[in-house]
DNA sequence: TATAGGGGTAGAG
DNA sequence: CTCTACCCCTATA
């Protein structure tokens, strides 16, 4: 179930032309070709000369200029929703509250097993979306792996550090074994360019594959999926 | 049905 | 806090 609005706070209605400009029609971007450029994202820092040249060179049919352009239009993507944060629509149950306090953060609460009677309960697991996903990458970009408390922080908001680092460990762990033999699809052969197009433009040519998992988990889990926030869950702050 | 994917957690560093 | 290994659940082949 997923809200009509999942992808819409992307969006500035205003007089935002610029991601506009540079989708004449060469901007379609395969599932192949976004998860080649995601991963020469992580292979080539920021700081790398011709980070772009380099990148594209794992892209197929896609040069360094084009390879720029739609990491752009991720960034853009991105400060639009550091920018207007404070609500991602997507997983924010019902109602989205609390501002994560800046004393006992992190760590979620119900992670501290309270014992009291039996249940090491392992909590559900809440899917990453690809929303969460792609600022994860922005934050790895800007921070670096291995600094999971100021992506968390900074970027992937709504997860904390721990969930990063679980992420991260998988996504890793993906992308080192990837290439050749891969069984099945996951969201990190997704992410970017999903929601990309969709806040480009509208549906395209492809069907999102998350549909399949969001639509599962929203019908499986519903909404009911959390015992107990702790506070310590989606947390507000502002960059500064 | 078997198992890869994927999230959370425990424990060590 | 981070890293690694592991557990457990679920979607997928």
């Amino acid at each position: 179930m997923i809200p009509d609005n999942f992808y819409h706070h992307l969006m500035t209605p205003t007089s935002s032309s610029s991601l506009q400009s540079i989708s004449s029609s060469s901007s379609s971007w395969n599932r192949v070709q976004d998860k080649q450029f995601e991963n020469g994202l992580v292979m080539y820092s920021e700081e790398t000369p011709n980070r772009w040249e380099k990148i594209a060179s794992h892209v197929e049919g896609k040069t360094s200029l084009e390879v720029e352009q739609h990491y752009q239009l991720l960034i853009d993507d991105v400060k639009a929703i550091e920018a207007g944060l404070v609500e991602l629509p997507s997983y924010t149950d019902d109602q989205l509250i609390h501002h994560r306090d800046t004393n006992n953060n992190s760590q979620i609460s119900f992670g501290s097993k309270s014992k009291t009677s039996s249940e090491t309960e392992r909590r559900k697991g809440t899917p990453w979306t690809e929303e969460e996903h792609k600022l994860f990458l922005i934050g790895l970009q800007k921070y670096g792996k291995g600094d999971w408390r100021s992506i968390s922080r900074n970027a992937v908001v709504s997860r904390t550090p721990t969930q990063v680092a679980s992420h991260a460990q998988k996504y890793f762990n993906r992308i080192n074994s990837d290439k050749k033999e891969k069984k099945r699809s996951s969201i990190h052969d997704i992410t970017v360019d999903e929601a990309s197009l969709v806040q480009a433009n509208n549906q395209n040519t492809i069907v999102p594959v998350i549909d399949r998992s969001q639509q599962n988990m929203g019908a499986s889990n519903t909404q009911s999926s959390y015992p107990n926030h702790g506070g310590a869950y989606q947390g507000f702050r502002f960059p500064m």
